[in-house]
DNA sequence: TGAATATGTTAGTGTTATCTAACAAAGAAA
DNA sequence: TTTCTTTGTTAGATAACACTAACATATTCA
């Protein structure tokens, strides 16, 4: 008898197979060696042995020379790991500006990097600055923008503030 | 004749070593293997093999049965990493208001996997927020934390830009 | 249908990093 | 100085992943 090996934590590395299975099957159905070997830049034969791990775990139905398809645990921490993926992406490239490409292989290293409580407040701080009124995102976050180009803060034009700020001194 | 083992680019896990012996070099003057173990979480038989890694790459000095110095080359790597740790800390924690030793840990395992780019962005970002004026700082942050806490908005009292807003509609 | 091609698997290796158990050296205490 | 304790090293096992080379199955198309 047989008894599979799931419960066991995940390595970073599995978590990627799922995510890339995830993708593949979004773009095209189902997923073969093939493509996840192109997509993860493997050889097939890694893929065959990460396919098995991932069989035995429950989290992918693999048959010989088949296709391979993501459980309904597999489907779970791959929607899991690319949430986190997108919002980080989301994070480097529209709040910080760095370039999509390498935004993306970042957030690709940085998705097992996360604790759940950093998940949850880097996801509200994203919300917060996406979802913020016309009024007050871009305010500073083009201050940001110009800080970045420049090296140097925007005028600030609120006397009041100002004041305050020189009665301090 | 033997070649020292230069050159080729460092496993994340070399970095940690390399950080943790600056960290004791810092605290103590010397590091001991055992102070690598405690604070590496690793039992000795795993530092000495490090070490011996270390030593060959030229970024160790490390002599049988006795202390383990860091090189030239071996600071400006270990100094390397530790700026990365210490910048990623302050955004989790005094941005992001995350537990201290949350921050700690996803610092620890985030500063390996910062590109360049992001790492400078992501330093401006925490400069821009930290060396901000009295009057602009606090401002958009405070709206952040309370954000975080409440998950609404603080009231928007500028009433040039509330306008703005609601014309578009 | 039956080669030729494309795809997948197995077997065996190498690398990195961990561990335990056994041994060796240094330092402290008697 | 000799023993005890602490610390460090060596040897050898294990685990996770990757690779190449060789083999097996599917698919295509002539």
């Amino acid at each position: 008898m047989h008894i599979e090996n799931v419960g066991e934590k995940l390595s970073s590395n599995m978590e990627d197979y799922l995510e890339a299975i995830a993708l593949i099957e979004k773009d095209k159905g189902v997923a073969r060696v093939k493509d996840i070997s192109r997509l993860m830049k493997v050889k097939t034969p890694s893929v065959t042995s990460a396919l098995n791990v991932l069989v035995d775990k429950g989290l992918v139905e693999h048959e010989r020379y088949g296709y391979a398809e993501l459980t309904k645990d597999g489907k779970r921490i791959a929607q899991d790991v690319l949430k986190r993926h997108k919002m980080l992406t989301k994070f480097l490239s529209s709040i910080l500006k760095i370039d999509p490409q390498v935004a993306a292989g970042d957030a690709c290293k940085m998705e097992h990097a996360l604790s759940p409580e950093t998940y949850k407040k880097l996801s509200t701080f994203v919300e917060f600055v996406e979802t913020g009124s016309e009024v007050d995102r871009p305010l500073w976050l083009k201050g940001f923008d110009h800080y970045l180009k420049t090296g140097k803060r925007v005028q600030c034009k609120n006397k009041q503030a100002l004041k305050k700020v020189k009665s301090r001194k």
